[in-house]
DNA sequence: ATTTAGCACTCTTGGCAATTGAGTGCTAAG
DNA sequence: CTTAGCACTCAATTGCCAAGAGTGCTAAAT
């Protein structure tokens, strides 16, 4: 049999080889899908079959004496294509919805809904800070701290509260501070933090030249304050010690490494950029995320909205080995639920 | 020999075998202890003193036919009188200086000081959230964000901002809340947090009489906002990752164990807790710490102090076998570092 | 009384078959 | 195209042996 396309019999048998792997974790051979395919074929043409599946790649025998295991491209076809996904339980969502309704505010909601993934589906949850396109300037409030230090509460969006800790040349009287507050407040309040600075910039540039330096000073706050909050992206994980609790993950260096690309971010944070563009769950099977660090992990997740746009990303990280017919749908809806969430905070 | 007190020689004895025991991490056996005790004595003659050693509790063999290795008896004995602790480098010094002095605010200063810790020493740097005895209350500001909640941005002796968002009954507008605000600055701001709680409730009882509404919310935010403020003792942890690095935690069990009891922080704090009054360094060996969880590792810990006050303590948590020569000094002088850098802030 | 050499003993470690068992691939017959 | 039969491969286990490290004990030496 040369053909590229599988028949039904080599689909069936792979999935459910890939089944018994994902439920047992042994590689699986020829008897025991005879026994359990539920197909009227004797090993021996099992065995003709596997040999076809393995030769197109998609499973892989670990020594000659072992059975069957999937590739990386087994996995992928099995879910593309093969998987029949579990209706999640009611209790299930209720469970997430409940949750999720009770926070507050936008940072409780994402450690929320990172927890929850993790502790359902036993694996690590990720979950990106929401990012609105349109940051809207709220409120800002000047502190005096010190003779050269000024702390700065920003509001922004419904309830974001950043604060920072800046220094200045000279020391201003508290009066000096209420009248910049309040002329930034008055005047910028609502407006789009992308135009605010613009406008400050401009302002600046203005009041130099009016020598104004209450508000120049107030404005270039705002502005340094205002710059460094630019954070881009950053995540929240929860359940990484769940990892730890898998038989393929019990190398303490793989495990070290895959905690060590957790706290730099940068390689997670990337593979997220990829699903941000695209709608859905999305599945990143073992070398396919092209980061070796996650070569014997999957990723699967999907992007959430809010008001019809995409704000950020969430998913769940774990042995290529997972159960995807159960995780699919509870990334699936804990990102539909969190972007209900935060819609119904505004 | 059945005395209780350790002669010299065998006390010189049990320091060379902690300090090779350390450095090399195999058993030690009685050959390489008359190579490189200094001692002109042979080998034998050492088999007799570790024979009485062994009895006295201080050190075990694993088995026959391997050398001794310390129990946590021996490594107690070695830290309290046998050590001899390693000047510490000056670059060292100026190291952790520099960096925290470059810090503006007391999370920041937590979490440097943790990291330093960490990095420095190779194992896990702990570092708890300074809490001082009296709170001072410092700004208050109320944001309407919806209907039924509003901001409450709450700021606290020099730098700590905390937010909250309450849910209220019915919605209040702008100059009602700078009003609130205003009162509440103008009449508490300065004083110690304890004593505005009290004189918040008295003021709510005579306000209510008086049907101030207004006044009496207000109160009523803030004392909520003040309330759910009390988290009372965590902990910032970095470097959990270096203890991967060790062989004896090469166990992927007791790893997950051990950052379970991180997550969880019970155990940390309720260890930490004994620190606090008490003055110096401390040290737990092995089983010391009284949990079970801990029984391979060493914490090394101390207090640091603000004004003469202990305000938190910080540590690390490494395996039982570590450089305690070279780690003592280093989370000493941390403290007194992190306490004078917390002192100069304000 | 202490130290030490000598020696028997114990226990781990590594290497080297031998055995077992699972699973395969091939071939020839159905 | 399917399947029974069979030889083959390879990992995993077992038992065994030798080497090496270190000990404890005893008896002699200091």
């Amino acid at each position: 049999m040369s053909e590229t396309e599988l028949n039904d019999r080599a689909q069936h048998l792979l999935k459910t080889l890939v089944e018994k792997y994902i439920e047992g974790g042994q590689p699986v051979g020829s008897q025991a899908l005879a026994r359990d395919s539920g197909l009227k074929v004797s090993p021996a043409t099992i065995r003709n079959v596997l040999s076809d599946l393995e030769s197109m790649g998609f499973i892989s025998s670990p020594h000659t004496s072992a059975g069957r295991v999937p590739t990386d491209l087994g996995y992928r076809l099995f879910v593309d294509s093969l998987l029949t996904v579990q209706p999640l339980q009611n209790n299930v969502i209720r469970q997430l919805k409940a949750q999720l309704e009770a926070d507050e505010d936008t940072q409780e909601l994402v450690h929320t809904a990172s927890s929850l993934l993790s502790s359902i589906t036993n694996l690590a949850g990720i979950v990106t800070i929401p990012r609105h396109g349109d940051i809207a300037f709220r409120h800002i409030e000047f502190l005096s701290l010190s003779e050269n230090s000024i702390l700065v509460v920003i509001v922004m969006n419904e309830d974001e509260v950043h604060n920072r800790i800046i220094s200045t040349q000279r020391s201003f009287n508290r009066s000096e501070l209420e009248q910049a507050a309040n002329y930034l407040n008055e005047n910028f309040a609502g407006k789009d933090l992308q135009s605010v600075k613009q406008a400050m910039l401009d302002e600046l540039n203005e009041t130099k030249n009016r020598a104004d330096e209450l508000m120049s000073t107030a404005i270039d706050l705002a502005s340094q304050a205002l710059n460094s909050e630019s954070k881009e992206g950053d995540y929240i994980l929860d359940g990484e010690i769940n990892l730890m609790n898998y038989a393929e993950m019990s190398d303490v260096d793989k495990l070290r490494m895959i905690f060590e690309a957790f706290n730099k971010k940068r390689d997670v944070l990337h593979l997220f950029d990829q699903v941000i563009k695209s709608e859905g769950v999305q599945i990143f099977i073992g070398e396919e995320s092209g980061y070796k660090v996650f070569g014997d992990c999957s990723v699967i997740s999907s992007p959430y909205q809010v008001d019809g746009d995409i704000v950020g990303v969430l998913g769940v990280i774990g042995p290529t080995r997972m159960a995807y017919d159960k995780v699919i749908p509870i990334v699936d809806v804990t990102a539909k639920l969190l972007g209900a969430a935060l819609n119904q905070q505004k």
